[in-house]
RNA sequence: GGUCCCGUGGUGUAGUGGUCAACAUGCCUGCCUGUCACGCAGGAGAUCGCGAGUUCGAGUCUCGUCGGGACCGCCA
């Protein structure tokens, strides 16, 4: 086998006169009729071999002459300073003289064009992945994110963690994400699920004495994608004993700080600000603010208390809200098609509509701007900091969709304006979530974060009286409008999980069969414990600038759960499923259901 | 479960219901000794995702279906 001497992203003016040998992938190949250059790739960079007729035997350059892209060669040659030098390539002052070359390795033409501008649809990428991974901006991607891994894994290890495996093949519990199942061959009609998260097993952990546990670990969600959701993700799982939310908080920001450090040579200021659940709300309508632009939500019942307009004065009425942003910029000027659309987009938030004011050449306009008394418009004036070219939505609804609503328009129109700048990293916590969520639907309360949430102290005792009051000793990491992770102090009493469970409307038996194995473990001295999880994906994804979790993971899934590559999910062979005994039911057959 | 967008040579796109489906890039051949998005000349390559329907006539319109994408619901 023949080795290097360098990669591809080595050699500099100091190396020129010495003899190199240089492996790697055909990038490019300039033939000008006798002088023939090749651009080289490795992980690590290109550099340029030089074929010059004038040097090299007849051979060398016949064989040169035979190289077509992505053939794999080795290259053997002296090197040499460029006439010409390329300031776009950290190799450019240099190139390769060839004196010996090896194919090792042809290639047929590729289907998509190796290179970050490759014009490929997503779909072709993903069909051929390995080649798609060949592009250097996802090499950069994935070895941006193993050097992470590395840093969270040292991290760690300096503080004192251990990193401890859990099963894959599980227990399906209730609550949360759809389970994935397998199907056992040896319990026949039963099934494993995997783990949406390890959030028991870390529990266990705790009980069993580790004190200090974590995993970069695989979780699995059968749910609708998205863009920035994938149906199998990792995440890095934390649980510690004997602490308090502050000291798990404490500990992530000064991993997060280290990351960051390290990555982008950007030195954060610790803490991180804290914000409560309510106050990220009403200020920036949603649980994961993106606090890099303004823009914020006012709350104008106080405004509209009299209002003729009937449409917030009905809201009001029936307890509701109305809230606005103030969009600024000069926004003054969108046409009523353009806030027609704006209209049409918070309806998919639930909203029943969104109501304008422009101000204008010094007063109000716009098909409620009627409606408004001499005070009213003076106190919106003050309250939203109105300025002339100023457009002012209102959103009229209850608590929940006039913040989402107008908190998830407030997001759109500050990307279609251009108001964020991707250079800044804001991170924040958000604290005091409810504790608990009624779904009329279902006509029970869920655990907004997950059953094993522990109620804050002084909430403890509303549990059973007021569950909506109730809040949770649960805090979320946010990074610039998204989610990076959650956790919580967990309920590590025995009885006040019980409450919980029976909270959630589970019957004792329920209880028993499916979360039996945690409250028997509970019974034999349980720390005090907590812990966080932060999605790893979604975080690379953010250091790296993208916009997609595709770009970060090596061999993603389609938005149907699909891999175009491999072509899972797929059919099995008829003898897999009697051995699993499993029956499939045809479409449109009720009676072949049973298993 | 729902809404919307997309599907045309290898790749990415263009294509008011009407000759031979256009462009870029890639590929092949020839020429070219300083390129780095090399250049120049020529060439091959597409039953327009699939199936019905409307029409004298469908890449184009309608419906269905399959595949891809974005979003809502969902994601403790």
């Amino acid at each position: 086998m023949r080795k290097r001497t360098h990669h591809n992203n080595e050699l500099r003016l100091e190396h020129v006169g010495q003899t190199v040998e240089l492996l790697g992938w055909v990038s490019k190949i300039r033939n000008l009729g006798g002088l023939i250059f090749i651009d080289l790739r490795d992980r690590y960079g290109i550099t340029q071999l030089v074929i010059n007729p004038e040097k090299q035997d007849k051979r060398i350059v016949e064989l040169a002459e035979t190289i077509k892209n992505e053939y794999v060669i080795y290259a053997r040659g002296t090197v040499i300073e460029r006439y010409n030098k390329n300031k776009n390539l950290p190799t450019g002052d240099i190139e390769v003289e060839v004196e010996e070359l090896e194919i090792l390795s042809e290639s047929d033409t590729t289907p998509l064009i190796i290179a970050d501008d490759t014009d490929a649809l997503e779909e072709t990428r993903l069909k051929y992945r390995y080649l798609d991974l060949r592009r250097p901006i996802l090499q950069r991607n994935i070895l941006l994110r193993s050097e992470i891994t590395h840093i969270i894994r040292n991290y760690l290890h300096e503080h004192d963690f251990v990193e401890i495996e859990t099963p894959i093949l599980t227990r399906s519990t209730p609550e949360g994400a759809r389970d994935y199942l397998v199907p056992s061959r040896i319990h026949p009609g039963e099934f494993y699920a995997l783990p949406q998260s390890p959030q028991i097993f870390k529990q266990l952990c705790m009980v069993a004495g580790f004190e200090r546990y974590y995993q970069i670990a695989r979780c699995f969600r059968d749910e609708d994608l998205r863009a920035d959701r994938q149906p199998e993700f990792t995440q890095v799982d934390i649980e510690m004993s004997f602490v308090e939310a502050q000291d798990i908080q404490s500990l992530v920001e000064g991993m997060l700080a280290r990351i960051m450090k390290e990555i982008k040579g950007i030195e954060l200021k610790l803490p991180f600000d804290r914000i409560t659940w309510y106050e990220a709300m009403v200020t920036y309508g949603s649980d994961k603010p993106d606090r890099r632009f303004g823009m914020e939500l006012k709350h104008c019942n106080e405004v509209f208390k009299n209002t003729a307009f009937s449409v917030f004065r009905t809201t009001l009425e029936q307890g509701g809200d109305v809230r606005a942003i103030n969009v600024k910029q000069g926004a003054s000027k969108y046409s009523r098609k353009a806030i027609d659309q704006m209209t049409e987009w918070v309806k998919k938030y639930g909203a029943k509509g969104l109501a304008f004011l422009k101000y204008e050449n010094g007063s109000f306009n716009g098909p409620i701007a009627k409606f408004l008394s001499a005070e009213e418009q003076q106190e919106l004036v003050t309250l939203l900091d109105i300025e002339e070219g100023d457009l002012i939505l209102f959103v009229a609804d209850d608590f929940r969709t006039s913040c989402e609503a107008l908190g998830a328009l407030r997001v759109h129109l500050a990307k279609e304006l251009g108001l964020i700048d991707h250079n800044t990293y804001d991170f924040l916590w958000v604290v005091d979530w409810p504790l608990l969520e009624y779904d009329e639907e279902e006509g029970r309360y869920y655990a907004l974060h997950h059953p094993f949430t522990s109620p804050k102290p002084e909430s403890i005792d509303q549990l059973d009286s007021n569950p909506d009051a109730c809040l949770a000793s649960a805090y979320d990491i946010v990074l610039n409008g998204y989610e990076l992770g959650g956790g919580s102090i967990r309920i590590h009493d025995r009885d006040l999980q019980m409450r919980m469970f029976k909270v959630l409307g589970f019957s004792e038996e329920e209880v028993k069969e499916r979360f039996g194995f945690l409250l028997e473990a509970f019974r034999y001295g349980t720390p005090p414990h907590g812990g966080i999880a932060l999605g790893l994906d979604r975080l690379v994804m953010i250091l790296v600038g993208a916009t997609s979790l595709r770009d970060v993971i090596a061999f993603p899934k389609t938005a149907s759960a699909s891999c175009l590559m491999s072509g899972a999910p797929s059919t099995v062979d008829p003898a897999q499923l009697k051995e699993l005994h499993l029956l499939i039911q045809q479409e449109g057959d009720e009676s072949s259901k049973k298993v």
